[in-house]
DNA sequence: GCGATAACGATAACGGTTCTCATTCGCACA
DNA sequence: TGTGCGAATGAGAACCGTTATCGTTATCGC
């Protein structure tokens, strides 16, 4: 998911956030990540290599990214929250419960299923997620 | 969804929960209510109705119950978590995203769903969580 | 370069949750 | 009906993730 500086600032000014220097560095370690991270972690590894980003700024930024859409932020930890760097479309996640690693499903086909589900109880859907947590490859064999 | 202190007496004891009378006025206050509560809340409708119980003792409550299987927890608002008692089986919910109030769909039926979406990723699936967001009843015509 | 504005870092404040500890309660047993 | 012991409880402190504040610094249009 590493992507160059340039594409990471085209994706910034694409969506209306101003491209600067402490935001790419937060944009750069979050597309180094291949699971979620929550937001004191991010801080810690900017640190490790010498940023002197705050973790204001690391907060700030991380806000306005999910805001934009950049990053999608799972609640998963009960507390804390965690943030990904995820595409643009619509999609799940797989969460693997031993190493907490996390999978985009891309392919999503429940529109049906949600309309019928929300219809049957008088609801008008606007949006759904799903979550599903077990094991993945590496640890279902490990 | 008001059940009789007995019953709700005979839920704990089945789940392995003494069933003290703080115990039973959280969870009474828990069945008393349609929608999802904080645990800040559930204690102020508690003072309100002269409890004396604690706040810390409804956060231990609530604790036990979620352990035991008892209440679901939603973290939904992000930074605090709700709580809503919930029947036993396998169930999702549908939030109603103006009123905030939450219905059970009992009918699942993604299990194959489930299942093909991780193998493809190869994970194997152990549980997955739905969340519909959309608007009630009421607050579409409303 | 210059001025207005946005971003930044340090740190205090905030709010939800958990921990601590002294007290009280519930239950088994004499 | 006492008695003792472990579990439960209440008050409040501690904790921790997050947000707000504020003085300083960088950025961008001119």
């Amino acid at each position: 998911m590493t992507a160059s500086r340039e594409a990471l600032s085209d994706l910034l000014e694409r969506k209306g956030v101003r491209a600067t220097p402490r935001r790419l560095e937060v944009l750069e370690e979050l597309a180094r990540e291949p699971d979620d991270v929550t937001a004191q972690q991010l801080w810690g590894r900017l640190r490790e290599r010498d940023s002197g980003a705050g973790l204001a700024t690391v907060y700030r930024t991380l806000g306005l990214l999910s805001e934009s859409g950049v990053v999608d932020v799972l609640s998963h930890h009960g507390g804390e929250q965690c943030y990904r760097l995820c595409g643009d479309e619509h999609h799940h996640h797989l969460l693997c419960e031993r190493c907490h690693r996390v999978v985009e499903v891309q392919e999503c086909g429940l529109d049906d299923w949600v309309a019928s589900a929300a219809e049957r109880h008088g609801f008008v859907p606007t949006d759904h997620r799903v979550e599903i947590v077990g094991l993945c490859a590496d640890c279902r064999s490990g």
